[in-house]
DNA sequence: AACGAAGCGTTTTTT
DNA sequence: ACGCTTCGTT
């Protein structure tokens, strides 16, 4: 159930009890409501909705001050209050950035500026349109529940949509595609062209799509450069080709769900106009995680009222390898001239030392809005740096320091161990299963995600809308019928020639002579279970109707006779398939519901410590957060230099940052000296990000193990342990630069300065050899900035493994190029030199 | 259709 | 090193 519908709640705040029933919710909808001059108090119509929301706040109609803007710090007040206009709201981590919009959101409803339902409030996370809306229901009740415009961007778009499906030339009911659906389709779009799907394969070419609907452009709009560098030239063909296949099976995918938008608006100035008469506000969360599409469908709608208010963190851009554009946030007030910005600087989590160690760490980025975030609590505890042998030193001293925490009385689940990369988890698992240490990982393969759920959404797909081809290809042979890929083609050849869905063209095909009795009478059978059960759809509970189709398809069956280790885990999966649909009114809500959703809420559990990338960590807090893994190639991890160069650093750099302003109490940080990468052991260099902390907020800890850096294994020559220097002497960074590894890590920067292509000649990478230590990216950060290429087309290039050749394509910094010897290869621009 | 061999990728994740 | 997908064989 996703939300509650309450008729009865109580008030946090004023502990009053509240009824509203469910037909005076939301108010009406007026045909002109006239903006109100009078700012400081609007004459309030009886039973109007300003009334009945101060009502719900507990608030007397008299004139006083609304008390929801008691315990407002000013600068938050200022954002709640100045309603006119754009307004950013630079809001720090920690600083109130929810309750300011939130509260913002009671303003305009208490104040009579508008209705519930001409508010526009958008966020990029369902969890976060649920937190919203929660708290939003605290503070006015149940007025909440008449605004149909706050959700994601994803809900709201799919909402305009529906509305005006025909302008964009879709029919009512389009499906909304999973990532599954559009690899299929892009598979078979793929082998139409006879291109080879192990040269060019459709993943790729669905993030390349991808990657250009989030900036926004349609097939005709991609550069051609960009277009041809997918299968020699045909990838903007591919795209124009998908698109095109989308609309005939009456689908979009999540990028249309607002690149039709923008097209609807840009098309359609009515409908537009409509909008904007609606929209009298328009609020947007975590404005720093916009793509260009959002930002383009976000920019048309606010041209209306204009009283737009992006609330977002640049220092938390942590998404733009996902294409978040940091610059829709650096350049509001370019886009919304005399757009007020209001800096939210004041914490209110975490204590001084954590807060200034993320504020010294964050300030290496260039390229910021700037902030100085502060706090007036108590300094509390330093940052910890912890060195450990290797990843399972760390893993023990970490369950260690936990056990400790647990003896003092605090509880698992204010304690968080936040990684860079998944695989990290596996340590921690393994070492708390010993530990008999309760934990919970966040995160990872998601309930709608797994294969069964899928099958049995495929099958209910399949009952609602007979036309829906790629459900049907998914199930036709699920449990296996002995419809191959002979018979598949056939259905689709039918198909193709007489203009129907699969659904239809295998009636058909069952009604002509053309199929093996066999065969026939399976498909026959399969066809009129479809039909039976959409007869049986219409008098038939849903829930009711969904074990019906599993039970008769023989699904079920299918993972009943399985006899391996999952099967009953994913028979568990579909009863809980089943109950989650209980609290939907019919199957169609629910399939429409789970195509956006595609969280289950996992309940809060049990006291257990939180497992979790960085990444899913945004927005979280915890006392206590541990923070592993702090090494150069893992974080900041390789890739993200290798690929983004200088902004891939400050990115990691971000995350390092959004890493320790989880904490409120306490923050510790570690680093293994060896650690295993695709089963290789290998020795690490500690995290620069280690010396960008500032010595004054950080104690050095020694590891439990006895093992610093360096240390004892004479490997590494006689230096003291990278703890105990480091925290003996005064002068920030000097110990750190002292240690044999930073100076081996030193040389090799040095060493490959200069040279394009210096980096990475001996297998390259994380890791390098091992007696060498590992090899550090060093000209790559100034060479991939993202600038335009250097290489052209057809140029003679020398690779440091492939040898020479000729450059016959350019993608960013990935170069083709056809070597004399090795053939076609797909390399970093970093690896060749001219000649 | 079922099995084993071979090949590939292995940062982060939402909708 | 490992696990997952895909391919080719039986």
């Amino acid at each position: 159930m996703p939300f509650c519908s309450h008729t009865r709640i109580v008030c946090a705040r004023t502990r009053r009890r509240l009824s509203i029933s469910p037909e005076k919710r939301g108010g009406p909808e007026p045909r002109d409501l006239a903006p109100r001059e009078d700012v400081g108090r609007p004459a309030l119509k009886p039973g109007g909705i300003a009334e009945r929301a101060r009502a719900a706040m507990g608030i007397p109609a008299a004139p006083t001050r609304p008390s929801y803007l008691d315990g407002l710090n000013p600068e938050q007040r200022e954002a709640v209050e100045t309603l006119d206009g754009p307004v950013l709201v630079l809001a720090g981590a920690g600083t109130g950035k929810t309750r300011v919009l939130t509260t913002r959101i009671a303003h305009i409803l208490s104040q009579g500026r508008a209705y519930p339902s001409q508010i526009l409030a958008v966020t990029f996370t369902n969890k976060a349109a649920r937190e919203m809306k929660e708290r939003i229901h605290a503070m006015v009740g149940d007025t909440v529940e008449g605004m149909p415009w706050l959700g994601t961007f994803h809900s709201i778009g799919v909402r305009i949509l529906r509305r005006h499906h025909e302008l964009v030339g879709l029919k009512s009911g389009f499906t909304i595609l999973d990532t599954d659906d559009q690899l299929r389709l892009l598979k078979q779009l793929i082998a139409a062209e006879e291109i080879d799907e192990k040269r060019w394969p459709a993943r790729m070419l669905a993030s390349a799509i991808d990657g250009w609907k989030n900036r926004g452009l349609t097939p005709e709009q991609v550069p051609a450069g960009e277009g041809a560098a997918f299968a020699n030239g045909r990838g903007q063909m591919l795209y124009a080709a998908y698109q095109a296949r989308l609309k005939a099976l009456n689908a979009v995918d999540f990028g249309d769900l607002l690149l039709e938008g923008i097209r609807l608006f840009r098309e359609n100035p009515d409908v537009l106009a409509e909008y904007h008469r609606k929209f009298k506000y328009i609020l947007v969360d975590e404005y720093q995680d916009t793509n260009v599409a959002q930002y383009l469908w976000l920019r048309l709608l606010a041209q209306g009222s204009r009283n737009v208010c992006c609330v977002g963190d640049d220092d938390q851009s942590i998404y733009g390898w996902r294409g978040a554009e940091v610059d829709n946030i650096l350049r509001f007030e370019s886009d919304f001239p005399g757009a007020k910005v209001i800096r939210l600087e004041r914490n209110y989590r975490s204590t001084g030392h954590i807060l200034a160690a993320a504020s010294h760490l964050i300030a290496f980025n260039e390229g910021r809005l700037g902030k100085t975030l502060f706090s007036e609590g108590e300094k509390g505890e330093k940052v910890t740096v912890t060195g450990a042998w290797d990843s399972g030193e760390e893993a023990r001293a970490i369950g260690d320091e936990i056990e400790a925490l647990q003896r003092a009385g605090h509880a698992l689940s204010q304690i968080a161990i936040l990684v860079r990369a998944s695989f990290q988890m596996r340590e921690f698992e393994d070492r708390f299963v010993t530990l008999g240490l309760n934990y919970r990982v966040i995160g990872g393969p998601r309930f709608y995600e797994r294969a069964e759920i899928r099958d049995a959404l495929a099958y209910l797909r399949c009952v609602i809308s007979p036309a829906d081809d790629l459900a049907f290809e998914r199930i036709v042979n699920v449990p296996k019928r002995g419809v191959g890929d002979a018979a598949i083609k056939q259905i689709r050849d039918v198909a193709r020639a007489a203009g129907v869905p699969l659904m239809e063209a295998t009636r058909l095909l069952t009604e002509s002579e053309e199929l093996k009795p066999k065969l026939r009478s399976t498909l026959r059978g399969f066809v009129q279970s479809f039909e039976r059960w959409r007869e049986q759809a219409e008098n038939m509970k849903h829930t009711e109707l969904a074990e019906v189709v599993l039970d008769e398809s023989g699904y079920t069956e299918m993972w009943q006779k399985d006899r391996s280790a999952e099967a009953a885990g994913r028979l568990e999966n579909l009863k809980e398939l089943v109950r989650s649909m209980e609290g939907f009114e019919n199957l169609s809500g629910f399939l429409e519901h789970i195509s956006l959703v595609m969280d289950v809420d996992s309940g809060a559990g049990d006291d257990a410590v939180q497992i979790m990338t960085l990444h899913s960590a945004k927005g979280l807090e915890f006392d206590t957060v541990f923070l592993p893994g702090w090494e150069e190639g893992l974080f900041p991890h390789q890739r993200a230099l290798d690929e983004q160069g200088k902004a891939g650093l400050e990115e990691e750099r971000r995350l390092a940052y959004v890493g320790i302003t989880r904490a409120r109490a306490s923050a510790r940080v570690y680093f293994a000296s060896n650690r295993r990468i695709h089963g290789m052991w290998n020795s690490t260099v500690p995290s620069r990000f280690l010396d960008e902390l500032p010595d004054t907020h950080v104690d050095v800890q020694e590891s439990k193990g006895g093992f610093g850096w360096g240390g004892t294994t004479g490997g590494y020559g006689g230096g003291n342990s990278y703890g105990a220097s480091r925290f003996d002497n005064p002068a920030p960074f000097a110990s750190s630069y002292a240690t044999p590894g930073w100076q081996r890590a030193q040389n090799a920067r040095n060493e490959s300065g200069g040279t394009k292509g210096g980096f990475g000649g001996s297998g390259g990478g994380y890791g390098g050899s091992r007696r060498g230590g590992p090899v550090i990216e060093g000209t790559l950060i100034a060479a991939s900035t993202g600038a335009p290429s250097a290489f052209s087309a057809g140029e003679r290039v020398f690779h440091i493994k492939f040898g020479y050749g000729e450059i016959t394509a350019i993608d960013g910094n990935k170069l083709t190029v056809l070597f004399e010897k090795a053939g076609e290869k797909r390399v970093l621009e970093s690896f060749v030199e001219k000649v």
